[in-house]
DNA sequence: TGTAGTTAACTAACCAGTTAATAAATAGAA
DNA sequence: TTCTATTTATTAACTGGTTAGTTAACTACA
């Protein structure tokens, strides 16, 4: 067992299944953690959760904190690089549109309580953000979303020198879009309580949404 | 002293100066909850935060939970009761798109940290909601929001009817707007690290933001 | 033999909450 | 108005249980 302190275990070889302990903890810590928050979570529940004993996620993580960021940067990876991707292609800005909402909505139906976490820790913790955005910076690409976002604009400014659009910033066109689409995940439990919307009402929301916001966002661009 | 291991004190009389140490109990706990959820406050750390003994946090809250379910429900006072009263009055849906909007920047500028508490607090802590809505029921207004709700329907029906706008449930439009004033201010965290929009930035986003969106909602309902 | 993975037991520190005593305020009687 | 008993507010010290993390021994494998 190597050094130091908040040492991170590098992927498993051969005895453990091809890092299977590693993934059971990575998904157990995701449940918990999305339920509690990671300042709420406690590791033996984790450990239990994963069916492992606590000390494997010192071993395979380091700290709590540790564990918490590599679930943070997987949550983090399903909202905002594929989307950033399609933003930046050279499809027309209605393809791009309709691409991004029917991505995110669907990416979300899939994984309903990420926005939640993500929001919520990025709040209470923010070193997450800080952690992933220097982690940006190692990797190489510190301007990749930015870089999205001047295309973006780009295509935004010609279209609307064209007339066919307002005047708009990527930024704010990119906070409509993310607004619209990852919100309402979020704000779930208030829609369930307040205004009493059951499971199946919420399925019968996204579906008419995934269908009408497309639309709604095209027509916010409008001169 | 009354007796229930969860008791709540009532409001304090004259020597505390009108609910004085309440209030400043209070004030703390929502400085450290909003920092760091429930789940990572720590009440030594609240207690210092507000100048008192550690002791009064359970005098007058009782638990740790009952601090948060008040922080808790004085936030979300701010989110949501002002702007169903707005959507349910009888001004044209274009003022009180416009006034909802105002309203929610104003108010979330006063208090920037409001959302990301709220919304992360609800996801890991669904019993909060759980307990507003049913203070609701006991305060017998159950059906205010849905109310509010139905009232705006009956609008957005007419002017559909009347070739104004599309058709659209009041749900959804609701959500796009909290979605479009909200989500911003959670999500903040996210914009500084990943597109480096620092305070200043932050400042003319909010103030473009503010003169642009209504217009821009008001666009989502065109034909 | 050396290394990686795993276990059970352990530990110092932390945590939410309690307790008993004291101080301050209030209510009621004279 | 004053006094006294009661109630409320506050304090310092305490506590049992929990927590993240550590340790030493063992297992499995190359």
């Amino acid at each position: 067992m190597a050094a130091t302190k908040t040492r991170v275990k590098t992927p498993a070889t051969a005895k453990s299944g091809d890092g299977e302990t590693e993934r059971r903890i990575l998904d157990a810590a995701r449940t918990v953690f999305v339920r509690r928050g990671s300042g709420g979570a406690r590791m033996q529940e984790i450990a239990e959760e994963a069916g492992v004993n606590q000390a494997l996620l010192h071993y395979y993580f380091g700290t709590k904190d540790g564990l918490a960021l590599a679930v943070f940067r997987e949550s983090a990876a399903k909202l905002f690089p594929g989307i950033l991707r399609i933003l930046s292609s050279d499809a027309s800005i209605e393809a791009r549109v309709e691409r991004v909402v029917h991505h995110y909505l669907d990416t979300l139906r899939a994984h309903p309580f990420l926005p939640g976490f993500v929001l919520g820790e990025m709040n209470f913790n923010p070193e997450r953000m800080v952690a992933l955005a220097s982690e940006l910076v190692s990797a190489g690409v510190p301007d990749a979303p930015r870089r999205a976002l001047a295309v973006l604009g780009r295509d935004l400014a010609l279209r609307a020198k064209r007339g066919d659009f307002r005047l708009i910033t990527a930024e704010q066109f990119v906070v409509n879009l993310a607004s619209l689409c990852v919100f309402p995940f979020a704000a779930r439990p208030m829609l369930a309580h307040l205004i009493g919307l059951d499971s199946a009402d919420w399925e019968r929301f996204l579906d008419v949404r995934r269908a009408d916001l497309p639309q709604q966002i095209l027509n916010t661009l409008r001169p």
